[in-house]
DNA sequence: ATGAAGGTTCAGTATTGACTGAAACTTCCG
DNA sequence: CGGAAGTTTCAGTCAATACTGAACCTTCAT
């Protein structure tokens, strides 16, 4: 890796980190989505990492688990190819929209055990509640509607690009 | 306070603290959502959650900084008064927001280092970072076309509500 | 079978960072 | 000016946890 790859990874680490994922997971996701194959082994990213392997067997089913990294296999090779797969982005605004639905469930059991209290009382609970259920209900729904456009924009530049060059 | 909201306290520090905010912090926020008066001072704060002065200190700015509560003064009482405002929603959703940015810079500096790589190999930072500005830019529109909306309905319903009870 | 290679698990370590509590600072009152 | 009430700062402690590395398990080739 260059050392601007190699910030680029760490960036994401720390990042990744910050928001509650572990800073491995961060770089291992950093690095898979520069890396060139996109497809990699273990031992590959442990050593681009200089990490043990163990890190990045737990860090891999860490990623895996919400569809942020695929594991591969191929025929004949006993060993598990990674990569970020393009669907990773989807996933990842849905787990960010559990965030939302766990914000709304701790609300809701709130206003539960807050029941006899005054309602001026509760009035912040219900927002907190109300604004977490829209967010829940609208943001996978415009994500959507962009992933949705946006493949279709991406249809119509492969056939142009299939035209290109010639004069 | 009640052994449910003890609850309710203990589980909004364990979310926040979850994902990146300190367990105090959702302590904090989560007593100030549900504590009667809704203004209370950091002595009463300290008190209900068991902590320390300084703990309540440092939190204090740390919810502050993103406007996720308010802090107001009274005229000849020299202590300070803690609250969760309305605006609190619009502040969380916004630092959410910026966690979209951020996550859209550090893409942008991938690809600004992998300048020289395949096409292919820069397509997923390139995805990554048009997904983030999408989001970047319509989740703030959409959260704030609800909460005109909200407002709006809030308006009608204390219209109607000062009409209650007249058979 | 035996061995090699890939993958997982887990006890141990090292680091981080959240919280405490005391001291210092500020602001207001007598 | 002295002092009391409130707040902030910060060094120190303690707990959480991310990572290492070795042992173990599994799968395939010879």
């Amino acid at each position: 890796m260059t050392p601007g790859e190699t910030q680029f990874v760490e960036e994401m680490g720390q990042f990744l980190g910050s928001i509650g994922m572990t800073p491995m997971a961060g770089r291992m996701w950093g690095y898979l989505l520069i890396c060139d194959p996109s497809e990699q082994t273990a031992a590959q990213i442990a050593d681009a990492l200089h990490a043990s392997r163990g890190a990045i067997s737990g860090t891999a089913r860490l990623l895996a688990g919400p569809g942020l990294i695929r594991r591969t296999t191929r025929p004949g090779d006993r060993r598990e190819y990674f990569s970020a797969p393009p669907e990773a982005l989807d996933s990842m605004l849905a787990s960010a929209g559990a965030i939302y639905h766990q914000m709304g469930a701790i609300a809701e059991r709130g206003l539960a055990t807050t029941a006899d209290r005054s309602p001026e009382s509760r009035a912040r609970l219900e927002e907190l509640r109300d604004v977490m259920a829209f967010v829940e209900r609208e943001v996978p729904r415009l994500v959507g509607e962009f992933l949705r456009d946006r493949a279709a924009a991406q249809q119509g530049r492969t056939a142009v690009a299939g035209r290109r060059g010639s004069p």
